[in-house]
DNA sequence: TATACACAAATGGTATGCAATGTGTCAAAC
DNA sequence: GTTTGACACATTGCATACCATTTGTGTATA
């Protein structure tokens, strides 16, 4: 696969061990880059995901990168214009409520599951997440801390034994990290403590008051962020003129 | 089939005169296509997607094909087996489950949505549709029947006015269908009242009440298949020889 | 007759090339 | 100085060509 000959082939440099594992990455393995990467707030919404650019980072063709891409555009994670590119997603306001809605609905039913179900390393696994999310919001890193918040829903949809609905959720869940740029309250200490005391409901068994909690997390993190949307939001000019 | 292009703008930029003969599908389009066969039962599951085939078909080139069939890969409506090609799901028993346990959790909290939000054309609209099912009943059209008995769901799904949940519910859809075929027991006469009694509920805005008969109604959908899983189930070989 | 090997056909996987389209810039005219 | 038009550039859309892998078949040999 010596194929990019533009190069002038230094003798020794790396070809000496073809032990370089680069295993070329799949699309899906590129779709789940770009969204951690969207997760953890490094693109921001608007941004152009060039097939080219974006081929030449991964190092694979076009088609790879356009595959990835699609999926995104698919779970409109990002939206596409005909003949100008993919962009990351700006998700409106209304489409923002709906997202939350979404999440109001599913997430609470997932966690009232997994208090019901969870197992003893289960538990241990949503422990240790408590301590990294402690850690990050010691340290300060808000990269970090928005990363392992939204990392910490999933983690309890993925233990909740319904792969379609933690599939739902995940894109949520990116969703919901593109508003919360766009709309919003860096949520670096929005409510600290409302994680562990769902994890606390769930390792009691306490089925209902995970539930609750859950819903009144979400609330939180809804209106949070629901306060400045009216006049941040620019509105399309289909909307405004018609 | 012509879908509305998405742009709310320019209302009659209608191709005056399509003097091209086809439209050239896109590979949306084509997506719609195939999940509407599925919807239909007009493709078993385990049927192989051919891409060659199908781009003879749609008339098309491979490509398009490969972006509608990785869609439908993404939303777990075929599986890809590597190098071997593409395959419409045959879900497991498990699968089956979460599917309805996934459609228990947001059908009812949809309907209930329609229930406190329909305006009368929407109304209208739900009734016409009954009056489609119950002439395909009457007919004796096992497929139509089929058919819109899930667009039924669909419907509801999408006056709710999520954007979201509506798209997850239509995958869920399009899996039950795949489900039923595989599992068992024509849907023919599975509660013909159902549907009618729910948007009796609707119309009188009793939102209690419709999320209560949505719920009942697919555990009387859920209940007519499970009956005769064990059996039924091919099972991927691994399990059985195991 | 049965088994193993090899070859051929079918199919998916990937890359690349060209056409279509939209955008930005620059120059010229008013 | 502002506006308008044209041209060049950037980027996607699509198709096709080529490569890799798997499967089925036929033949030769024990």
């Amino acid at each position: 696969m010596e194929k990019a000959s533009s190069s002038p082939v230094a003798p020794r440099a790396k070809p000496a061990r073809p032990a370089r594992r680069v295993h070329k990455l799949s699309s899906d393995e590129i779709f789940e880059r770009l969204l951690r990467a969207i997760m953890e707030h490094q693109i921001a919404p608007g941004t152009q995901l060039v097939e080219a650019r974006l081929a030449l980072i991964f190092k694979v063709s076009r088609t790879k990168i356009r595959e990835a891409i699609g999926r995104l555009v698919h779970d409109c994670i990002a939206t596409n214009i005909p003949n100008r590119g993919a962009f990351v997603s700006s998700p409106t306001v209304v489409q923002a409520q709906e997202v939350f809605a979404a999440r109001r609905l599913i997430e609470p039913a997932l966690v009232r599951q997994v208090a019901g179900s969870a197992t003893a390393p289960q538990i241990a696994t949503l422990r240790a997440h408590l301590d990294k999310e402690r850690a990050a919001q010691q340290s300060g890193d808000a990269r970090q801390i928005v990363a392992l918040s939204g990392e910490f829903h999933f983690l309890l949809a993925d233990m909740a034994g319904n792969s379609f609905l933690a599939r739902t959720l995940r894109e949520l869940e990116t969703l919901s990290a593109l508003i919360i740029i766009l709309f919003g309250t860096a949520n670096h200490q929005v409510c600290p403590g409302d994680h562990p005391a769902i994890v606390d409901a769930v390792e009691a068994r306490d089925e209902a008051r995970a539930a609750e909690l859950m819903l009144h997390h979400l609330g939180h993190v809804e209106r949070s962020i629901q306060l400045q949307s009216p006049e941040k939001t620019p509105g399309t000019l289909e909307e405004i003129f018609s």
